[in-house]
This record gives C-alpha cells, structure tokens and sequence, in this order.
DNA sequence: ACGCCAATAGGACAATTGCCCTAAAGGAAA
DNA sequence: TTTCCTTTAGGGCAATTGTCCTATTGGCGT
C-alpha cells in the first residue's frame, strides 16, 4: 500500500514542476529525479505522460475547490470571498513573477500543443468562473453575474501574465487595489439595485 | 546572395511555428521541413536554436513597431490609435483562439525556461506600453500615462488569454466594446482637464 | 577560364525522449 | 512458511533532440 504514497508524491512533483517549467519540457527522467525512484517505479504507476497530466490537472482542481471551500466558510459575504479571490495574486505572487498563473499558463500551452487535455485545464478556469458567478448572485445581479465573473477572470490573468513579464510590484498592487475597487463598486451599485427592488415589491404590495 | 533570402524564411517559418506550437516543442526538423531545406543548410545559418529565437523575436519587434507606425499615419487622434490597438483582438481572434497572444505566450515560456531571450520578449511588451504611453501623453495625461498603458496593456491580455481558453466570441466582443468605452471615458476627463487647465492659465494671463 | 567562398546536402554524433521489459524485493493472506 | 500480487529496480528500446562534420554545388569577381 505504500503504492498510493508513492503515486501521489509523484503526481505532487509532477504538478509543481509542470507549473515551473511547463508540461512539454518536464520529462519523466525529471519527475523520477525528483521523487527520488528509479525509471521502472515510475512506468508502474503511470504508462503515458498524459496519464499523469489528467491526474495533476485533477488534482489541481481538488486544491482549488478545497480553497473555495474554506473560504466560503471564511468570508460572510460576497464582496468579501470575491476580495479573497483577488488576494491570491499578492499571497502567490513570489511564484507568479516566475512562473505566471498555474492554471492559465498551463491552459495556453495546452492550447497550442493541440492537447486532448486542454478542456480539462479549462474546467480549472470554470471552476474560478462558477464559483465567482456564484457570488455575483449571492449579491443579487443574476443576470450579468457571468459577466462580471469572466471581467474579474480576465483582470487577474492579464495582471499575472504582465507582472511575470515586467515583475513590477507597484504594478501588481494597483491592479489588486483597482479590482478590489471596482468589487466593492459592483457590490454598492448591487445593493442600492436590492433595495430599489425591495421598495417596488413593497409599492406593489407583496 | 540566395542565403539571405533562405534565412529570412527560416526566420518566417520559426516566428509562425514557435507561436503556434511553442519555441521548446518546435525542432529544428520542423522548421527545416518547413522551409524544405536540408538540416546542413539550417546550421550553416544558425549554429544554435537560441539564436533563431532571438532573430525571431527581433523580427516580431520590426514587425510590431512597423505597425505601430502605420497607425501614426491612418489615425488622426490618440484615441483613434488607441482604437487600433484594441482592434487586434478582432483582426487575430482566430489566432489568438487557437495559440494565444504571441507576445503573452512566448514572454510566459521564456520565463519557465528561465531562458535568457525572455528580457528580449518582454521588450516586446515594452512596445506597445511605451507606444501607448505616448498616446496617453498626447492627450495630456502624462502622469499617469504609463499606468494607463499598463491598465490597457493588462487588460487586452486578460481578454486574449480567457479568449483562448473559453473561446466565447461573445466575450471577446464585451472586452473589446468595454476596452472602447473605457479608452473614450479616459479621453474625456482628459479633455476636460486640459480645458480645466488652460482656463486656470488664462486666469493667471498665460 | 579560374579560383574562392557562400550555400546546400546529407550523414553522423552523443544525449535525451517516452515507453517497455524482466527480474528482484516486499508484504499481506493462507 | 508458503503463496501471490503489488511495488520497486534497472536495463534497454527505437525515435528524436540539438549539434557538428564533410563533401558537393553554385555563382560572383578576377
């Protein structure tokens, strides 16, 4: 049964050097190294490269859901989580500025490999999409909730994808302050749209 | 004197397979194949892959700043040019669907490389910041000119990579349209600051 | 016509790739 | 203890990688 450990310490290093140097460069030499098992070990627990890209992709979804999770329990409302949300580019960004968004970078170089794979690093973003969709709602904007979500999607990956390239932190800050800004906007112009609502259910009596 | 014109293919094939597929996945066979000329010959024009790279991205640079330039003379307002670079995500989104933002996915690559060509792809990015910046400037923002460049610079990225995972055309026309609005809001505070201004000016007799 | 260097071809190099095989070790169930 | 299956090791496979070498061709200047 130590199989198991062993297989998730190579999925564990097989994710963080995937997130380091990319998918494609990282070879199986590279991930055995670092797990510290011989060529053989390795080929016993994965046959295919791409067995254990669906596994670190999968993984990578478990953590991020945890986190979603624990945050959910966290924070009391909307505009809170959604704050959280956009401090994971101040708490990561020592990595950002190396290595980019895991989820994003990967995704793009899935994308241009053609890789059969790439809709499961997408459904990474989904996750982001849906549960930031989810929060829109909470604040009561059913009907653009998507819509904010991918903006705020969309604003954090082109943060991350130029801090990697200038690594300015003044930058970053900016960008995490504007966001946050702009979340707290979006979430008063939700509230005075409540209580406008309120005020006309109560002016039609129910 | 036939040499110069194989090498500029070269250049050609490697600048379209190194943003299609990536530089680290693409091999010198590729290109060769590409070109249709023997791998002897490739090495009598680039004794390493590096420097393939950086004639590409050198290319990329000329390329880039000659449309920058084109724009200088079609469009009359800074506004307008600003527009014109907006436009790119309309113009390529059928690239950038399938392979991303050239300039976005080979400055990330570089940087998981660690490859020492990655400064050289973010003076890419210094392109188009410095070129806005000139844009902001000219509408007499000079303050916060960069910042804005880096707002918009960020924010295109953003759009390019979601665009590419998603693949929503509906999005990408959101992002481009809010791109728009947020390009003319920006024109006319400054317009109205510069008016502000030479009315304090004329109030002090200059 | 001759000489010279750029341009091209094609083969070969060691190293590395993903993948596969066989054999030994380990550990739980009988 | 014996049995059996999982786990591990390590060698080896063909294919591909970046790099290099030598030999032939080709065109320009003299």
């Amino acid at each position: 049964m130590a199989g198991r450990q062993t297989r998730s310490d190579i999925v564990k290093a097989a994710d963080e050097l995937f997130y380091r140097r990319g998918y494609e460069p990282t070879s199986f030499a590279d991930i055995a190294e670092k797990v510290n098992i011989s060529r053989g070990n390795f080929y016993h627990h994965f046959k295919v490269k791409d067995e254990i890209l669906n596994e670190v992709i999968q993984k990578r979804a478990v953590d991020r859901q945890a986190m979603l999770d624990a945050w959910e329990g966290e924070e009391t409302t909307p505009a809170g989580r959604i704050g959280r949300f956009i401090d994971i580019l101040a708490m990561n960004c020592d990595k950002i500025r190396l290595h980019g968004c895991p989820i994003g970078t990967l995704t793009s170089e899935l994308a241009k490999l053609d890789h059969p794979a790439r809709e499961e690093a997408v459904a990474l973003f989904s996750l982001f999409r849906n549960w930031l969709n989810r929060q829109f709602v909470e604040m009561g904007l059913e009907e653009k909730a998507d819509r904010l979500a991918m903006e705020l999607l969309a604003r954090s990956q082109g943060a991350a994808t130029l801090y990697n390239a200038f690594r300015d932190d003044d930058f970053l800050s900016r960008e995490i302050a504007a966001m946050k800004r702009w979340v707290a906007g979006v979430a008063a112009t939700a509230a005075s749209l409540t209580k406008d609502q309120s005020i006309k259910d109560l002016e039609r009596g129910l």
